[in-house]
DNA sequence: CGTTCATCCTGAGAGC
DNA sequence: TGCTCTCAGGATGAAC
């Protein structure tokens, strides 16, 4: 359930464990793992064979293993998945599907995923060294590509809620729900508000508290990272004790008191403080329609 | 074209 | 104990 932080946690994990090394054999259990490699999991698994693993990158919530020559293994962990460095002796995870083995015979990295949203696939880098197919995903908020003033315009030309825009990886990527929900906290706005009737100083804010929320959850969830156990959850911590408006239903707002609120928006929970984040009025207020209230 | 919706999965927890 | 229902931090293709 990660998002850029905790990819990035990942990412480092990564770095320290598996860049350097050779990959000799790969075990694909099901398609599922491989439905985003079109050429499907044997053919994965022979372009894998023999590649050194030069660096790990990311962008957004995507990760990808240079393997050099231009061609990287793009992975992702989509809602459950998780990337865990474990000797060969460890018993397999319920949810295991894929192993890589390396040719130094030292731990093995596998990707375990309950729910199966996320996945794998080989891909060509383009000349700045992203795979082509996540040319569609934007730059995040803490890498140097990122540009500011252009996203600002962006996300102000959308006819569309505050907090959808935030969500759209086609913007600016890496934020989910969780990080949606913090950075319009401390910005006091109602994610329903219309992004083209924002000013682009209060835009600009949002996203500055949307980096800020972002590198204080990498500070304290890089902290907990033990080197052998690349996990998804390294940053659970920053969960439990920092959060102020995401899953605090009912708790006080850490600003004013009020109790925050839940209400349901793109078909999931957004959490945010009554008082300082009214809702906007009618324009930009839910759609209702009779035939969605009931499914 | 831009925006929104339904859908892919499994498991945990609540309520009955 | 077990059933049903709701919920979960994401991304996509297809519909509007």
């Amino acid at each position: 359930m990660p998002e850029l932080p905790e990819v990035e946690v990942v990412r480092r994990g990564l770095a320290e464990n598996v860049v350097g090394r050779t990959l000799t054999d790969v075990e694909l259990r099901g398609h599922r793992v491989s439905r985003r490699h079109v050429l499907g999991p044997q053919h994965l698994r022979e372009r894998l064979a023999g590649r050194r693993v030069s660096a790990a990158r990311r962008r957004g919530k995507y990760l990808w293993l240079d393997l050099e020559d231009s061609v990287g293994l793009i992975l992702h962990l989509g809602m459950s998945g998780q990337l865990l460095i474990e000797p060969a002796a460890a018993p397999d995870e319920k949810h295991l599907h894929a192993r890589f083995r390396f040719a130094d015979g030292g731990p093995e990295l596998r990707f375990v995923d309950q729910r199966t949203f996320g996945g794998l696939a080989l891909g060509d880098l383009d000349a700045r060294g992203v795979p082509t197919t996540i040319a569609h995903i934007a730059p995040d908020l803490l890498e140097p590509e990122f540009d500011r003033d252009a996203v600002v315009r962006r996300v102000t030309s959308k006819h569309s809620a505050i907090k959808r825009v935030l969500l759209d990886q086609s913007v600016v990527s890496g934020i989910g729900n969780i990080y949606a929900d913090e950075a319009l906290w401390r910005s006091r706005v109602h994610g329903e508000r219309l992004a083209s009737r924002l000013s682009r100083p209060r835009v600009a804010a949002i996203l500055d508290h949307a980096a800020d929320v972002m590198r204080e959850a990498l500070d304290q969830g890089g902290t907990s990272f033990d080197a052998l156990y690349v996990n998804v959850n390294g940053a659970s911590g920053y969960f439990d004790r920092s959060l102020a408006a995401y899953g605090q239903e009912g708790r006080p707002c850490p600003r004013c008191g009020t109790p925050i609120r839940r209400e349901r928006f793109m078909n999931r929970s957004s959490f945010s403080c009554p008082r300082c984040q009214p809702r906007p009025r009618a324009v930009a207020g839910p759609r209702v329609l009779p035939s969605s209230a009931r499914r």
